[in-house]
Parts: C-alpha cells; sequence; structure tokens
DNA sequence: CGACCCCTTGATTAGCCTCAACAACCGTGG
DNA sequence: CCACGGTTGTTGAGGCTAATCAAGGGGTCG
C-alpha cells in the first residue's frame, strides 16, 4: 500500500526503472481482486487448472511440490511483491503447489491479462522476463547449493536470501521474524528437520548468526554469506535493453 | 536446417504455435551470424559481459558454475533449436559459464534484438517467455530430484530428460549416442563420478537400460521414469492465453 | 609408444538420515 | 483458569548412503 496507488507490483518494478503513468495504470489493473488466505492454507494445488496467476501483497508463502517419496520440495519462497503461479504460463495446469506460510493477501488475475501487458506494454514485459530470469538464476544458485556443498552452507544460503531479498522491500534491518519451521527449511535445503536444527546451531555456536525465538539476526553477515556463496541476484537487474516505454 | 529458411528457432517455436510469415522472418534475423565451437570450448564465462544470446544450430552444451570449494555443478544441457545464455536478460555479466559438450554451431544475437522482439512480435516474446518458463519448472524438478532423491532416481532423471528433449526435435528411437562423461553426469546430478558409475551399472543390471559405449537404450522406459519421477515438460504448453500474431 | 582421459571396481570414511525421547510453546475446550 | 493435545524445537545414538581414496584397464591422440 501507500504507493503508485497501492499496487505491490508497480512497487516492485519501479526498483528497477521509472514507471510511466500510463504503465502503473496497467499494472493497477492486475490488482483489482484481492483474496486472503490463512496460515497454511492452499493456494493452489498441484495438478490444478493454473488460469491465474497471483502478485503477493501481503504474507510469506511458498512453491512446493510433493514426490512420490512421500517427501517434499520447497522451490521458493514469496514475498510481498512478488508474481508467484508462474508456472501457469507455460501449463494449463499448475505444475506445482503454492502455501500459505502466514496470514496472507494475494491479487489474482488471468494469463489474459498478461498477454494484454505484452500486446500494449512491451518494456513492462521485458522487465517481467528479466525478473523471472533474475529469479531463475536464483534457482540455478539453490540447485548449485544443494548439490554440491554441505549442509551448512546450505542452511546458510537461505538465511542469506530471505535477508536481501525482504531488504528489496525495505523495513529490514539485520534481524528479522522468520515464520519458518525447521520443518521447511529442511524442505527448501533438502535437509532434516533435525539437521537443520543442528546447523542452525552450528552457525549460532560460531557466532554467525543469533536467534531468539523465531527472530534471526545477523552478526557476521560476510561470513555466512561467503560461506553460502551467495550472490545477490535481485540487488541489480540489467534494464539497458528494455524496449521505449509506451 | 531445411526448415523455415534454416531457423533452429523458429522450427523449435513452430511445434508449439503455427508461424506467420512476419514472424518467421523475424525469428531468421536472429540467426544471420553462426560460430562455431570445438568441444570442450568455452562459449562464455561467468562474469563475462553478457550482450549476446545464442540460439544452438549443432552439437551439445552445458551451462554451469564453478563453486567456491571447487566442484562444478552443470544447471541445463543445451540442443538444438535451445536459446542459451538467457541469464544475459538479467545481468550485464553472465551468471554462469557456458561450455561446448561436442563440436557446436551457435547463432550470437544481441539483447537488443530481442527488445525487438517483444516491440513487434508480442505473441512470440509471450512464446519465448513461456518456454523459458517451462525450462525453469524443469530446473525446480532437478531441484527437486536432488534434493528429496536418491543417487539411482537422480541418475534415472537426467536420463529420462535427455531422451524427452530430443525427441521434440525428433530423430530420436530409444537409443542414443550420449556424449557426457560420468563426471558430467555426476556434476548435474550433485554426485560423484564413481557414484554415478555404480548407479549406471544398477540401471543396467536391473534390466532398465543398456550400454554400449557412450550409446544408451532404453529397455524399460516406463519404470526408469516411474523411478526417475519423471515429467515431460516439454512435450505441451499452454499456447490458449498467447496474444494474436502481428 | 607413452601420456592422458575416462571407465571400473574395491575398501574405508564421513555426513546426513532415522529413530527416539523429551521440553517448550500454543491454541482449544472444559 | 487450567488441563490437554498437537506442533515445533532440541538433543542423543546408531545406521546407511554416497564421498573419498586408491588402483588398474581400455581407448585415443600426439
Amino acid at each position: 500500500m501507500g504507493f503508485l496507488g497501492g499496487s505491490c507490483l508497480a512497487e516492485r518494478l519501479s526498483h528497477y526503472v521509472t514507471l510511466t503513468p500510463r504503465e502503473q495504470a496497467a499494472l493497477g489493473t492486475l490488482e483489482q481482486q484481492e483474496r486472503s488466505f490463512r496460515r497454511g492454507a492452499v493456494v493452489r494445488r498441484e495438478h490444478d487448472s493454473a488460469r491465474d496467476l497471483f502478485i503477493v501483497r501481503k504474507g510469506w508463502l511458498h512453491t512446493s511440490a510433493l514426490l512420490g517419496n512421500g517427501s517434499r520440495q520447497i522451490m521458493r519462497l514469496h514475498f510481498p511483491g512478488d508474481i508467484l503461479g508462474v508456472s501457469g504460463v507455460a501449463f494449463a495446469r499448475a505444475a506445482d503447489s503454492v502455501v500459505a506460510i502466514t496470514d496472507a493477501s494475494l491479487c489474482p488475475f488471468d494469463k489474459d491479462r498478461l498477454a494484454c501487458l505484452f500486446e500494449d506494454h512491451p518494456r513492462l514485459a521485458a522487465l517481467i522476463f528479466a525478473l523471472a530470469t533474475a529469479e531463475r538464476v536464483a534457482l540455478a544458485d539453490r540447485l548449485a547449493s544443494i548439490g554440491r556443498t554441505a549442509a551448512r552452507a546450505r542452511v546458510s544460503l537461505v538465511i542469506c536470501e530471505i535477508f536481501a531479498r525482504l531488504r528489496i522491500a525495505g523495513e529490514v534491518d539485520n534481524a528479522l521474524h522468520i515464520p519458518l519451521t525447521q520443518e521447511e527449511i529442511g524442505d527448501a535445503t533438502g535437509l532434516t528437520a533435525v539437521h537443520v536444527n543442528r546447523m542452525m546451531r552450528a552457525l549460532v555456536d560460531e557466532g554467525l548468526i543469533e536467534r531468539s525465538g523465531s527472530i534471526v539476526r545477523l552478526l557476521d553477515e560476510v561470513r555466512l554469506a561467503g560461506e553460502a556463496g551467495f550472490v545477490n541476484r535481485f540487488a541489480k537487474i540489467d534494464t539497458s535493453w528494455l524496449p521505449a516505454a509506451r
């Protein structure tokens, strides 16, 4: 709220380019509806019809998949301003599930609206493509983390990423309430909750972070990022090639 | 070659929509240049300037990253018709390296050309976005595989994916020359070459695949895909929402 | 023919999982 | 208000999967 007619997406995008009034208006139309979800609610289940995309207005959510062996992989965390359910762009049925981690509020919009954006606002379409690409790179970073680094580094990486992404939205210092269970962190990192617990403890013991309840404070951010091999993919993206605004 | 004026990308895209002559012409302009690379050649190194994207005309390549601990993660394999170096859409400098696995031939084109596509051919832009999204979902599948499944399933998945993706290009039965070393398969699956070897042997012993040299034959594709939890993300994508062609 | 790369197999080690028990916390209902 | 069940966090003990270390064989290229 409190920005550009209350459009969370416009607020996010304006972090990278200066939006024209027409563009702001176009983005505003994507957030006309709003739906609320309780903590734990399933926004969309795998294989559901996937005509809608969502813009996160409030809360944390995750995109995940259940595997044949009963385990779960969390693909991505979502924060206010994120577009989620993007896999619906490629498929008629959802490839993954979306679950509310905290109470959350979403603005659904139909794929057709996205088509209109491609028709009328090529610059916005290209920018959204660029941001989706940055997310893909961040996903690849996590792939490398899970595939090729030890448990401590994996846990460090999610912590780094959460802080970095929330800082773009602003209002985050170096302490943060993280409403994730250790089981959820495990499902994001490919570890068990038990081992996440031990790794968190190790990070605390070595003075990298501090915990009280669900609040995490970064004590030595440089070393934490170093161990994790963290690169902030969202700080700056290349907008030099984007077509002109309309 | 042998299709639509020789554009590999047009050939790929026409698998999903019927291209108009204007669209074909626009795609053709992306493949005016062509560069050849020898097996093992580095097309682009991490941190290099990333103004160009590439369309694969011939050969196999991979996108990978080297980690601080000396290991390597292969993010994606590339086959003819693929667009690679897409991370350049988001960043001014490459987030990953591209290496030729076999002798390969690529058509580089500048990001500005992509901007033109967004301006003049919204339907193509949207389709490319949809395909990039399908790839992101496939990447997420591999994340789940590496994070939450055992070594055998991970190896099975790469095999399934390679076959499925090459079948879209056609001319692949259920036997295929796979020019990957076991080390490369390990770097793609988060395993060591030694363990890849053992898992391949297990797949052979149980009659799921057959090997002679670098040729792999699928003997029980259903069971292999079942173990891997494989879903073919490239068979069919939703084009119903795309804007009208111009 | 030698050097190098890749594949293959065995033996040992280590990191993470599994199982288990208990404490702390929370929302709910009596 | 307290009792209660359920969820989450914490810690220990032991087991298994995959890594590491090591050695040898086959193929290819200079």
